[in-house]
DNA sequence: TGAATCGATGTTTTT
DNA sequence: CATCGATTCA
C-alpha cells in the first residue's frame, strides 16, 4: 500500500487519501490528472471499498480503458483478488446501462437503434422535407446542432415551444416529429442516452436509489467538459452518498460548442456543500520551455481561474517554427523533419526512438490529406486517428443488417440496406413501403421486398444460434453483398476486406451468449469514439509504431515526445468561418485549444503555418495565426529558409 | 421506376 | 475534390 502512494507527490496523496465527500481536483495539463483518480480507485479498494461500489466516468472509451487497465494491473499486484471489478465507463455507455436495465419504464425494446450523427441528420433532414421545408434554408447539420443543444442543456420541449423567436419556432416543429419519430423507430440518439437516463433518475426514486446505492463512490474525469444533462446525471447518482470526485482544468475546456458548460466546475463549490478542493500544479510532462510557451498563450485568456502550472523539467530544446510557402511545403517539412528526428541523436538523449513519440497536429480534419501524401512520399508509416472503421459505408451498411433484423421498426436501417445490394427497389418502391401501401405495387417487386425481409428473419435466426464472427461472414453471405463486391472495382474489394475485418473483430464477441454477442457489439460499434482500440487489435505492429495524425481536439489526453502543429494561420487556427465575427468566448475556446495542443508535447514542438493554401480547389493567401506573435522570441527558432518567416 | 450521369455546392472541432 | 441532388436515359 505505501508502495502506490510514495510514487505521487503531496497533493495528489491528499486527493487520493480523501475518500469521503466531494472532492474537487483541478489540475493543469500533465499534473497527473489521470494517476490521481486511478489511484484514489486503487486506494478504496485496498481500503476495503467493494470495486462494485465504484463508478468512474470519462469521455471517451480510451481513457475509459486505460483507466481499467491501469487499475487491473494495479489490483493484480496486491495479490488480492477481487470478484468485481468497478464499473468504468463513458457517459454515453453508462446511460446505455442503465436504459438497457429499464426499457419497460421507457416503453421501448432492448434492441434499441442507436442513432450515429449522419443517422440522426438524415432523419431530421426527411422530417424537414415533409413539413415541405427547404433543406437548403433549414440546413438539416444546423437544426440538429440546436436540438441537440438544447437536449444538452437539459431543455424540455414543451418549454421551448413557447419561445417567440422563428427560428425556435421551426426548429420546435421539427424536434417534436423527430422525438415521435425516433420513439416510433426504438431508436435513441447520442443526446438521449443521457437525457433519458437523467429523466428515469429524476422522477423514479426507486431507480435513482437503487444506482445510488449501488455506486457509492463517483468519479469524473474532464469534468470541464461536461453538460448539463451530464452534470445532472451525475448530481444524481451522487445525491445520496456524496462520495463524489471530479477532475478537470477548466483551460482544457475545448468542448463547449457542444454544451460542455464551465459553470459546472467553476461552481463545485457552490454545488457541493463541504467540498474539499485541491491544486495539482506541477507539470511532470513537459520541458519547461514548453510551458512557458504555453503559460504565455494561456494568460492572454481573460475568463480564466487563475493557475499557475511550473514544473522541475529542465528547459529543453526551443520551438521552432516554421513558414512554409504552401501546404505541400509544410507537410514536406513535416516528414523531412520527422526523418531528421528518427536518424538524428540531437533530438534527444533517450537512444531509442519510436515512431509513434511523434504527433502531427492539425485543427480541421481535411488537414489530413496532404500530410498523408507527404508520408506516403518519404515511406514513413503513419496512423491516422479520425477516420472511424464504424463509419465506413460498408460497415454501416453491414451492421445495419443485424440492426434491422434485431429492430425491425428501425427504417433508417432498413432504408440503408433495402436496396444494397442492388435489388431493384428503388425510392419510389421505398415510400410506397413506408406508407404501408404495399399492395399497389407490382407483384414482382413484392416478390423482392417479401424475399429482403426474409433475409432478415434468418438473420435474426442466425443471432440467436451461432457466433457473431459467424452471423457475419452469414450476412455477407446472404445479403449479396460478396457478391456484388468481389467482382466490383479495386476500391469495392477493399471494402469487402474491410467487412471481412469486421467478421474478424466480432470474434472478440464470440465467447458472449447467444444473442448477446452481437448486441454487444452493436452497442460497442455506436458508442466507439476513437476506434483506435478496436483497430489496433488486428494489425498490431504495423499501425503502433507510426507516426500520429489527429485533430487538436482528439489529441486531448494524449502525450507524445514530439508534436507539429500545423496550419497556424489566421482564419484556420484560430477558425473563423469567412465573414462572421467570433464571440470573445469562441475566441478564447479556440486559444485553449491551441494551449491544449502545446501541452501535448514532452521534448519538443515544432510549429508551422503556410503562405497559401488550397480548400477545395481554391488557393487563398494566408496570414500567420495571432499565436505566432504571441510566442515569447527568445523561446522561438526559425527554421528553414525558403520564405521569409514572420517578423517576431 | 430505377440507374447513371452531370453539375452545383460547401467542410471545425465529436460522444 | 467529393459528396449530394437533380436531371436524363433506359
Amino acid at each position: 500500500m505505501k508502495d502506490h502512494l510514495s510514487k505521487l507527490n503531496e497533493r495528489q496523496r491528499e486527493a487520493v487519501l480523501h475518500m469521503q465527500g466531494p472532492l474537487l481536483v483541478v489540475a493543469g495539463a500533465g499534473a497527473g490528472k489521470t494517476k490521481t483518480i486511478t489511484h484514489r480507485i486503487i486506494n478504496l479498494i485496498k481500503q476495503g471499498v467493494s470495486p462494485d461500489k465504484i463508478l468512474a466516468v470519462t469521455f471517451t472509451n480510451k481513457s475509459a480503458k486505460e483507466m481499467k487497465d491501469r487499475i487491473m494491473s494495479e489490483m493484480e499486484k496486491t495479490a488480492r483478488e477481487q470478484d468485481s471489478t468497478p464499473f468504468i465507463s463513458t457517459f454515453h455507455a453508462l446511460g446505455v446501462y442503465i436504459i438497457k436495465e429499464n426499457t419497460h419504464m421507457l416503453g421501448m425494446t432492448k434492441y434499441f437503434s442507436i442513432l450515429d450523427e449522419t443517422d440522426s441528420i438524415s432523419m431530421i433532414k426527411d422530417i424537414i422535407k415533409e413539413l415541405g421545408l427547404d433543406p437548403k434554408e433549414y440546413e438539416p447539420k444546423r437544426i440538429k446542432g440546436i436540438i441537440s443543444r438544447e437536449k444538452g442543456n437539459f431543455a424540455d420541449l414543451e418549454n421551448f415551444k413557447t419561445r417567440t423567436d422563428y427560428i425556435a419556432k421551426i426548429a420546435g416543429e421539427i424536434w417534436e416529429l423527430y422525438e415521435k419519430r425516433k420513439t416510433k423507430e426504438n431508436a435513441l440518439d447520442f443526446d438521449d442516452l443521457l437525457v433519458k437516463t437523467v429523466k428515469l433518475l429524476k422522477e423514479k426514486k426507486d431507480i435513482r436509489e437503487r444506482y445510488q446505492d449501488r455506486w457509492q463512490y463517483i468519479h469524473i474525469d474532464e469534468y470541464q467538459d461536461t453538460n448539463e444533462a451530464q452534470y445532472l446525471m451525475t448530481k444524481l447518482l451522487s445525491e445520496k452518498h456524496k462520495n463524489i470526485c471530479v477532475v478537470g482544468d477548466a483551460d482544457q475546456n475545448i468542448y463547449s460548442w457542444r454544451g460542455a458548460n464551465l459553470k459546472n466546475i467553476l461552481s463545485f463549490e457552490k454545488d457541493y456543500k463541504n467540498a474539499k478542493i485541491i491544486l495539482l500544479e506541477e507539470n511532470y510532462r513537459s520541458t519547461a520551455n514548453i510551458l512557458e510557451v504555453a503559460n504565455t498563450i494561456i494568460k492572454k485568456n481573460q475568463y480564466r481561474p487563475e493557475k499557475n502550472l511550473w514544473t522541475k523539467n529542465k528547459c529543453g530544446e526551443k520551438i521552432s517554427l516554421y513558414g512554409a510557402v504552401d501546404e505541400s511545403d509544410e507537410a514536406d517539412f513535416v516528414a523531412t523533419k520527422t526523418l531528421e528526428i528518427m536518424d538524428n541523436s540531437n533530438y534527444s538523449l533517450l537512444k531509442k526512438k519510436n515512431l509513434s513519440d511523434i504527433a502531427v497536429l492539425y485543427r480541421a480534419n481535411f488537414q489530413s490529406r496532404i500530410l498523408e501524401e507527404a508520408m506516403l512520399h518519404y515511406n514513413i508509416p503513419y496512423q491516422v486517428l479520425g477516420i472511424k472503421f464504424f463509419d465506413r459505408k460498408e460497415i454501416k451498411d453491414t451492421l445495419s443488417y443485424l440492426k434491422a433484423s434485431l429492430n425491425p421498426q428501425s427504417l433508417s436501417d432498413i432504408k440503408r440496406i433495402i436496396n444494397f445490394p442492388k435489388r431493384g427497389i428503388g425510392k419510389a418502391t421505398l415510400i410506397k413501403i413506408f406508407a404501408n401501401d404495399i399492395e399497389s405495387l407490382p407483384i414482382k417487386t413484392i416478390i423482392k421486398i417479401n424475399s429482403f425481409y426474409r433475409t432478415l428473419e434468418e438473420i435474426k435466426e442466425k443471432i440467436k444460434t451461432e457466433k457473431p464472427s459467424q452471423v457475419i461472414r452469414y450476412v455477407i453471405k446472404k445479403s449479396g453483398i460478396e457478391e456484388q463486391l468481389k467482382i466490383g472495382t479495386e476500391e469495392e474489394i477493399e471494402r469487402l476486406e474491410n467487412i471481412k475485418e469486421l467478421a474478424t473483430l466480432a470474434i472478440k464477441y464470440d465467447n458472449l451468449e447467444n444473442g448477446l454477442g452481437i448486441e454487444k457489439l452493436l452497442e460497442d460499434a455506436s458508442l466507439v469514439s476513437d476506434q483506435d482500440s478496436l483497430i489496433k487489435e488486428k494489425n498490431d505492429d504495423t499501425k503502433t509504431n507510426a507516426v500520429k495524425l489527429m485533430t487538436v481536439h482528439a489529441s486531448k489526453g494524449l502525450e507524445f515526445k514530439y508534436v507539429f502543429i500545423t496550419g497556424l494561420e489566421d482564419g484556420l487556427f484560430p477558425n473563423k468561418r469567412d465573414g462572421e465575427v467570433k464571440s470573445k468566448e469562441e475566441n478564447e475556446e479556440e486559444r485553449r485549444l491551441f494551449y491544449v495542443a502545446l501541452t501535448r508535447a514532452k521534448e519538443k514542438v515544432f510549429l508551422s503555418y503556410a503562405n497559401y493554401r488550397t480548400i477545395f480547389g481554391s488557393r487563398s493567401i494566408n496570414t500567420p495565426s495571432e499565436y505566432i506573435y504571441d510566442l515569447p522570441n527568445d523561446l522561438i527558432e526559425i527554421e528553414g529558409e525558403k520564405i521569409k518567416t514572420v517578423y517576431l
